[in-house]
DNA sequence: CGGCATCCCGAGGGATACTG
DNA sequence: CAGTATCCCTCGGGATGCCG
């Protein structure tokens, strides 16, 4: 079985999955994913949360997200007014994956970096 | 039990697992990764799968790539000369969680869709 | 608080030509 | 076949200022 053979192929660049996954094999969206999975959270809070983030990815991730139904937005008519971001049934069913990745990640930092120094040390004069 | 108190913080971006992310979290990684998930593959025939990647992108992509020890790069000196590029047994540990995306991508295309219809219709003037 | 609008720069990546 | 080397241009994303 090979996945040539689905009806929405990845590796086709003719489908519209590969735009979808462009916009999932993204560094802020993946983290934005991850930070919501304990619970719905603020626009600042997730600001604060995810270091390095600027106000203007921010809000272009969450739209991206909210777009492709990943997230929902809820408005509260507080003063001044609060946001709520959290995930939707179906953002629930990537956030598993998402959060694999993240501890993937944290767990072989070690192997990385030994690679990256054995390749550095190799492929230098 | 919070991530933000493992030793390597994704949401820390004073921590190199940021940038390892960041590495990872790209649309020809992920696809060059998955697709090297059967077995071993020379260039010019992860090129031809992987629709719409130009030669210099799958070069920088397989570099970053070894670099992080994920895959390993074998010549064989035949003429022309022939390089084999296959998954390291850390990029072994990977693979899993990357199909499983590549293939949520597929099956949820349609929820996708869905979603952005109703998100423009709602967005419209 | 949670944005939107602008300006602006540097990196990512396409196209093309050449090589061991 | 499997690259390297340039040129070039788009656009992701930072910085800043303003608003409901």
């Amino acid at each position: 079985m090979n996945e040539k053979q689905l009806p929405w192929n990845i590796y086709d660049d003719r489908y519209p999955t590969r735009d979808v996954l462009a916009r999932l094999a993204d560094k802020w969206a993946l983290l934005v994913l991850g930070r919501l999975e304990n619970g719905p959270m603020r626009f600042n809070h997730l600001r604060r949360d995810i270091r390095g983030i600027s106000q203007k990815v921010l809000t272009q991730t969450l739209r991206k997200l909210e777009r492709d139904g990943l997230i929902s937005r809820q408005i509260f008519a507080t003063v001044p007014v609060t946001v709520e971001y959290n995930l939707t049934s179906l953002g629930r069913t990537l956030t598993d994956t998402v959060t694999v990745l993240a501890h993937w990640v944290e767990r072989n930092m070690d192997a990385v970096q030994a690679a990256q120094a054995a390749y550095d040390a190799a492929n230098t004069a």
